[in-house]
DNA sequence: CATGAATGAGTTTTCATTCAT
DNA sequence: AATGAATGAAAACTCATTCAT
């Protein structure tokens, strides 16, 4: 009777070079966050993680690429997360105020993913040496169950026949102006009536109409 | 009857004083711009301006100080140009994609000032020492006359009840996430469409219904 | 009557900057020649030449341009001197005797540019980055007058005929051992005696013969 | 009658030590000669000798440790090679050619090891520790039988009666520089007519005379 | 006023050496 | 004995700011 190779249990070792190489990225995204890439420094980053200096360069060859993966991590994290919400949506508008909920809470949780996304994109404008947009890549990826979600509305007549790329992308940026205020404010203020206005707006628009029961803030 | 005062006729002095101080602030913007806060350097800034280092020190204090007078001149002129527009419009309708288009043209004219913007939320997010946050101001000046064409518009029922910093604000966050996209694609195709459709999106909403005259992208 | 332009008289300007950059090479030259490239440090330079370590960076790019400066500004200087004093020598034993004597002579003086020569041969053989070979180009530099002086005294039937270049070659090889062990250690001893060895070496070998009146050491 | 002391037979443990200690100076003269002192790192001795980095230090208390191990090395298998081949020569002559041949034979096969030579002297020049000069020690070494030939070959009247010293030190100065000169030019070019002009030069000089049968170059 | 040479604090990165496993 | 992860000192290079001319 064959016996399955053993599941690659990995080992001791690996196990602990991946926990450090976590809680650097942890620090990573703590100090990129609250500084920025330029304003960070990698003896900064090393004593968040409360190791020395060298062995960040042990487990990365740069800072950059220290930043990579940290804005990666990020990003994939709330990737995974608003996939996960937007495609348990029963409807479209369920699924809009889900992508919203979820993106609001994670930034709440997380505002240095936050400042870093918006550190990100200040500097893919600005960069010489043009790699892989990064940020396009993460929009496309965070927008896609939004986008199918408006696609298969628009085929069912739920909603009229507009570009799903672009009303994702609206959702999406109507999100990121409200998540941005929340934070540059720090307001602890109750989110869940400015969501509603948000889906509500998506919805209806502004036009004065018989359907003024969703109520605005 | 009273004399007024003399006119305060500036001197030559003063006229040369403030003839370099735009020169510099052009140059500024320029290098801020292409680079960011961090990556520019004032030895750009001079050489931008054809001046040498040290006179950049005789008309702003340090490189920040640069940097603040260089994105509130762009603010400044960006917001004259987008009360004067919106003003002008006769209805809301109009009052909105008149904020769009202007917005959307300025920028394309301007990639720099749009630059600056983005590094400009993405510095005081992580600034230390907080100032005034030139970014709120910057926004709330930019919505003023929207947000006043949204309380008048309401009042006359043009619209439905909604806040109208909220509403203005959506259009604000549309409108920039479509900014950002277009220059981040570094895109020229024409803009007309799309803000054709985001005007109908502010208008309509999604839902389906039987005013889809409002032809989407 | 046509007035000649001005002799392109040098401005101030001109002359510190040319000033600074020669006390920053002879600075270089002292600490290279002392540690090596690899241990010499741009702050040794600095504090050598009293100024601050930036101040080096506004002259020589970099590290290496310095030591290639340093290095170039040695080899020069011993160039023309060797030039002058072989293309003064009436024979090519004279020829033979001053391009020794020359050099012996300089590199007891210039105990540091002996030591950079060694280490740049030393660097050559190492470097991955192969630019071109500065010490063949010394070395070719170094010998040209001695091996026109060959070339003639073969001609005049001063020499056998042997290749001008090979000779001229054994001549630089016999000097710079000599040199070499003169300088390790650090040897006071009168020189002449050991010059008049290899004169009188290279002019009639070691073969036993009636010309023994050149006694060696 | 005394019994011998047992002859030390080297336990397995020795044996082990020992050979290890041969695998990483075969490594360490690899690598130095590869990339000079400075730019060589301990890891990459490691590596080359397919041991982790901690164990190099179980063997050499320091990276100079193993540089100087490694350098001797070298020197004595070359000091053997010289002494053994110039011991046999039959005669002055013999004896030279035979230095010349054995010398530029070794390196052309071990250019690590030339390499080691160059930047030892280079060291030397520097080092602020003044230990043992293993240069001067390394040359009296190398040259040694020579000298011994030399002295022999005076009192038998084969040469004129010069310092056996100095006649032995101008064939090593001559032969460090034809080989210096193979290696830096990766010179494949026969050696034998090269090493024919310096044994000759050696023998006669360069003054003309009836005995020109030594061709030159 | 204008200049630009000089300064030196600050940043990234490397690597010899140590030591817990 | 062997390992290799961790350490932190050191070094090249940059650039905002100052100040003598």
């Amino acid at each position: 009777m064959p016996v399955k190779a053993p599941p690659a249990r990995p080992s001791r070792e690996e196990v602990l070079t991946a926990y450090r190489r976590d809680v650097l990225l942890d620090a990573a995204r703590r100090v990129f966050g609250a500084r920025g890439f330029d304003e960070a420094t990698v003896d900064a980053i090393a004593a968040e993680a409360k190791v020395a200096k060298g062995t960040v360069y042990l487990y990365f060859p740069s800072k950059l690429a220290i930043y990579e993966a940290a804005f990666a991590a990020g990003m994939d994290e709330l990737t995974r997360l608003t996939d996960e919400r937007v495609r348990a949506a029963a409807s479209i508008r369920d699924a809009i105020r889900a992508f919203v909920e979820v993106r609001v809470a994670y930034f709440q949780a997380h505002p240095d993913d936050y400042r870093m996304y918006v550190h990100e994109v200040s500097r893919q404008l600005t960069d010489r040496t043009p790699r892989k947009s990064t940020c396009r890549e993460a929009i496309l990826a965070h927008t896609r169950g939004l986008r199918e979600a408006f696609t298969r509305a628009i085929a069912a007549g739920e909603v009229r026949a507009v570009d799903p790329a672009a009303a994702a992308l609206a959702v999406f940026d109507l999100t990121r102006g409200f998540v941005a205020r929340r934070l540059l404010a720090r307001s602890r203020s109750d989110a869940a009536q400015e969501i509603g206005f948000l889906t509500q707006l998506i919805w209806t628009g502004l036009q004065p109409g018989p359907d003024t029961s969703g109520r605005s803030v």
